[in-house]
DNA sequence: CGGCAAGAATTTATATTCTTGCCGGTGCAATAAT
């Protein structure tokens, strides 16, 4: 064992040049290379993508990474070439045709390819893939399977089928965020072997305090966050389920204080995405005003609040979301606002996507009907037409997913009504044993909620013209990142 | 769904009641139109 460890350590200073491990890196790495498939659930910040560079570098092989976003692709393609760990690519469709082309015939250039579930279902590209031989498949953010898999994004059920077409080979599936019904979940969908391992950190996160507020209406709650928004220390977050609303705060923010706040969603273009992004990352930007497009792949260190102006869908998506601040390890504070009916918007977001028993049946009947029409459950329902599951069977499966939903929506009102200790309530619900040591800066149950206590010095702003357009050099080279 | 805001109706002039309309997230790939 002390041999292993030796060498890894050693692999670890000639690649990275670190003399340790950060917690879970080290685990992972021995499974892996005593040849077990993996699924490593490891706080945000403790360098997951490291496993699979060191792990490919080390064996030699070449690694396939399935990836949600093409900016997160592109963000480790740029740092595996910055490093000079070897060839890396993300094969997106922000490929030309003729850089795809050569990609694909040039292929044991590459060491790391970084590819969408979705692109995978291209027969020819899926062929170079499998010809080339993959020594490791790794599946970052694994939590999309479960999250997104059934009702968003279906082409992420088939990532079982694309490990089987591989030849099963070495598997590491990554995320910070699983309970252990998600845990079964992903190694159920990728079909991991009995021997698989799971290696799992606590999803605590002790410098964050927990709190949560109900307010009588909408009114209130415009006013407490004002209020809130003046007392606590910058950056942070706003979290909402619409994005009306978020532009409608972000437009009162703007009027009511000083701060330099922006929206983030999905109407926006990519260009100012990008921009709001990297203006918050520099702190140009006190506020965000978010809603979940906002997130993945953000690692700014220093977000001193995460408040949430609707519900979460779930308490998974909470802590993914209240994740995002203290990772520095300073004190850091999560409020979620809650005024009675705030649910409504979540119950019908999921009507909205999920069909139901006669949308499924009729449209069973009707294929050419349905490939007309925009709805978002409609489009779903297509595409698992289009994988030959019957209609008696998604009528179950869809049944099921709603309950599912509505009662971890429940379990999100739960949180806000419990009269315990916050922090072991979504402890518990990953099946984690209480924290012991509560204190006052741990929930606003049975702790003061004392934002003085907080560490809320607060600096002085000025405020500035926000410019959406100020980044478009790094945008151009990113996006020609690719030769 | 069900709460809320805007506008209309009622009534006879400043305010109340009724009706109507609106809302509601996440991304990939690939294609069509410039």
């Amino acid at each position: 064992m002390n041999q292993i460890q030796n060498k890894l350590l050693e692999s670890l200073k000639k690649y990275f040049g670190f003399n340790q491990f950060k917690s879970g890196q080290e685990e992972t790495l021995i499974s892996l290379l005593s040849g077990y498939s993996t699924l490593a659930i490891l706080p945000t910040g403790t360098g997951k993508s490291l496993c699979y560079q060191l792990f490919g570098k080390m064996t030699q092989s070449k690694v396939l990474v399935i990836s949600p976003l093409i900016s997160l692709m592109q963000d480790q393609v740029e740092q595996i070439k910055y490093q000079k760990l070897g060839g890396a690519i993300a094969l997106t469709s922000n490929l030309t045709g003729n850089e795809r082309k050569y990609v694909l015939n040039h292929f044991d250039q590459f060491q790391f390819i970084f590819a969408s579930p979705e692109i995978l279902q291209n027969q020819y590209l899926f062929n170079v893939i499998k010809n080339a031989h993959i020594g490791l498949m790794v599946v970052d953010e694994a939590h999309c399977i479960a999250q997104w898999g059934p009702d968003f994004r279906p082409d992420y059920l088939t990532l079982g089928k694309i490990r089987s077409q591989l030849g099963f080979p070495l598997t590491l599936a990554l995320t910070a965020t699983a309970t252990p019904a998600v845990e079964r979940e992903i190694q159920q969908q990728l079909r991991f072997e009995n021997n698989s391992n799971t290696i799992r950190y606590s999803v605590n996160r002790p410098n964050i305090f927990l709190a949560t507020e109900i307010l009588d209406n909408q009114e209130e709650k415009n006013r407490r966050l004002l209020e809130l928004v003046q007392q606590l220390k910058m950056p942070g977050l706003i979290y909402f389920s619409s994005k009306k609303v978020a532009n409608e705060i972000t437009d009162l923010l703007d009027r009511k204080t000083n701060l330099r706040a922006a929206a983030y969603h999905a109407d926006l273009s990519i260009e100012d995405r990008f921009s709001i992004q990297h203006q918050f990352i520099e702190n140009k930007l006190d506020v965000v005003c978010a809603t979940s497009a906002f997130g993945m792949g953000i690692n700014k260190k220093d977000i001193r609040f995460v408040l949430h102006y609707h519900l979460p869908a779930d308490l998974e998506s909470y802590v993914q979301e209240i994740g995002r601040a203290g990772r520095d390890g300073a004190q850091s504070i999560a409020i979620l606002l809650y005024c009675p009916g705030d649910e409504m918007i979540q119950q019908q977001i999921q009507l909205n996507t999920l069909p139901d028993k006669n949308e499924i049946q009729y449209y069973a009947q009707h294929p050419k009907i349905m490939s007309l029409t925009n709805d978002d459950s409609i489009e779903i329902l297509n595409s698992f037409f289009k994988m030959g599951v019957s209609a008696e069977k998604l009528v179950h499966f869809f049944a099921q997913r709603k309950v599912h939903k509505n009662q971890a929506l429940l379990k999100v009102l739960a949180y806000i009504n419990t009269k315990e200790c916050k922090r072991n309530f979504i402890l518990n619900y990953f099946e984690e044993p209480d924290f012991i040591e509560h204190n006052r800066n741990c929930c606003s149950n049975n702790g003061e909620y004392d934002l003085k206590n907080l560490s809320l010095e607060r600096e002085k702003y000025i405020k500035e013209h926000v410019k959406l357009k100020e980044y478009p050099n790094i945008l151009q080279t990113l996006f020609n990142l690719q030769e």
